[in-house]
DNA sequence: GCATATATCTGACTTTAGTCAGATATCGTC
DNA sequence: GACGATATCTGACTAAAGTCAGATATATGC
């Protein structure tokens, strides 16, 4: 009936208003809403001053004033950066810790309230992670982290359960080589996890071992998060890290299953090579050197 | 990882921003942003001035203000209504409209762009599809239509593919009693269009027949739309306009592989009936008298 | 015809956001 | 310690949005 960009455009209309709405709901609290987004901004852990002019992208001036009306109202106190004393530190004070709880309770509510008034709520959550990846994709970060992070954790999880819907014979880690969490963290290899804006949305891990090649293992990127090109990068960011490390020979192994993880390594380097392991999942085996 | 309230957070975190750039973009014409909005609302078919102003939420001063500059840039002109001479009605002028055009060509670019920039397109779209129709919910509108129309055969065509998926022995119509058109348009019966911003997202037939019942028929709600209350909503207005057409008895026919139909029946006064009719896809009858 | 309601317009005003030039203090480096 | 770079602040300004009290013209009901 409409066409995509007529789809794409309606989606506009309807998040335009609905923003409208919710920017308009934090005036309730007698503060224009330039102060209250820098109250927020500080309420969630921007404490520099340069940090949050950059992410509200406020001029420097706007932005020294917004801090005064704010230090006026007895919400925050500014003080000199340890290193640095041209560089200033904002700090909520308690009643600030209390309006910022006041503005966190607005928001929660209207999730909540919108959650509320819908039955489909999984099918609805999952729609909003794929539009917030889609439009946070140039936010996505990546972050070398502990693979026995929460962050690490929870995308592993997330890829074995996705392994077990998958494979026609369902997946059991423990039946699988489950590499050590030591293998994967430098100086021996690494684990990289994709950060959207406090959700991890992607991972993959190097892992270094005593014989002459390391392995890449455990990519995996978000159902949210695909088309996005984030397979790519974390492929890439992890041969970054292979070279830092002066590994010279990389191997992987998967499953055909998986067919856009195959794709993928074809079109980046890596050539077919027969099965160097005795894992009972995979098999497809690939190489590249660095 | 997130739990639910922090994942619509993150939604409307990404979709803000996301918006700000879509504000942003329009000013590229040298136009302040209020002036453009009063523009694309007349370019829309937005012609009385009253209508505009609650549409936009406008003071009446702001909008009188706004319409003048756009008289003065010769982009529109105003006449009064014709009914009663106090409204006053918005036009375009050639030169307005050529500028409405321009607008429309920097949505419609963004849009494309958008989607040029994503694989998954079909996904992403309908992950759009669902979150407008969700935000959009106040503004869905049930419209009585001609089921010829463009509208109700788009509808239809969605039911029978839907149909033909969920049935395990497929669905074709020409084996079903397709109801004539005719039975569905007053005075007999009635069909009914639910449209959100455009798009059409349900559906519901009343057809009206000679002996002493009427039925209810191809009751639709699409995917992006379930969860909403839609269903129930449609089958209101569809009794309503029973009533008006004094039916006094209404019958309809389903398959128990649609579970969430029969349980909108059940919970709205439906009571289950022996078959009366020898179409062969329902197993399932109902009755409910008015 | 007259009072009252309604739709729009005008003028005077305020608030918010944003811009820009320059002041002030501090840092890093030679 | 001088010098240029950097981070923040201050003052003076503008643009845009929004508010509010009337003014004007027209409609509606008695």
């Amino acid at each position: 009936m409409l066409d995509r960009v007529s789809r794409v455009r309606r989606f506009n209309r309807a998040v335009t208003s609905a923003v409208g709405a919710l920017d308009t709901s934090f005036l309730g609290r007698g503060r224009p809403l330039g102060a209250a987004r820098v109250l927020n901004a500080i309420g969630h852990g921007r404490t520099d001053v340069g940090d949050i002019r950059d992410y509200l992208g406020l001029d420097s001036g706007l932005m020294s004033r917004l801090l005064r009306s704010l230090e006026d109202e007895g919400l925050m106190e500014t003080t000199a950066h340890g290193d640095d004393a041209r560089r200033r530190i904002a700090k909520l004070t308690a009643a600030g810790k209390r309006e910022f709880n006041a503005y966190e309770a607005i928001s929660n509510r209207q999730a909540k309230d919108f959650l509320a008034h819908h039955t489909q709520r999984e099918a609805l959550l999952a729609a909003m992670d794929l539009i917030a990846s889609a439009l946070g994709r140039d936010g996505t970060a990546l972050h070398e982290m502990d693979p026995r992070s929460d962050e690490a954790r929870y995308c592993l999880g997330e890829y074995y359960a996705e392994l077990a819907r998958r494979f026609k014979q369902g997946f059991d880690v423990k039946l699988s080589r489950d590499p050590d969490a030591k293998d994967m963290v430098r100086p021996r290899g690494s684990f990289i996890v994709a950060m959207s804006d406090g959700l991890p949305i992607g991972c993959v891990g190097l892992k270094g071992s005593s014989c002459e090649f390391a392995e890449i293992k455990r990519l995996w990127v978000a159902p949210s998060a695909r088309g996005l090109g984030l397979g790519r990068r974390l492929m890439d960011a992890a041969e970054k890290a292979a070279r830092e490390l002066g590994i010279a020979v990389l191997r992987l192994d998967t499953n055909s299953a998986l067919a856009e993880a195959g794709q993928l390594y074809r079109r980046s380097g890596w050539t077919e090579i027969p099965r160097f392991n005795d894992d009972p999942y995979p098999d497809l085996f690939f190489e590249k050197r660095l």
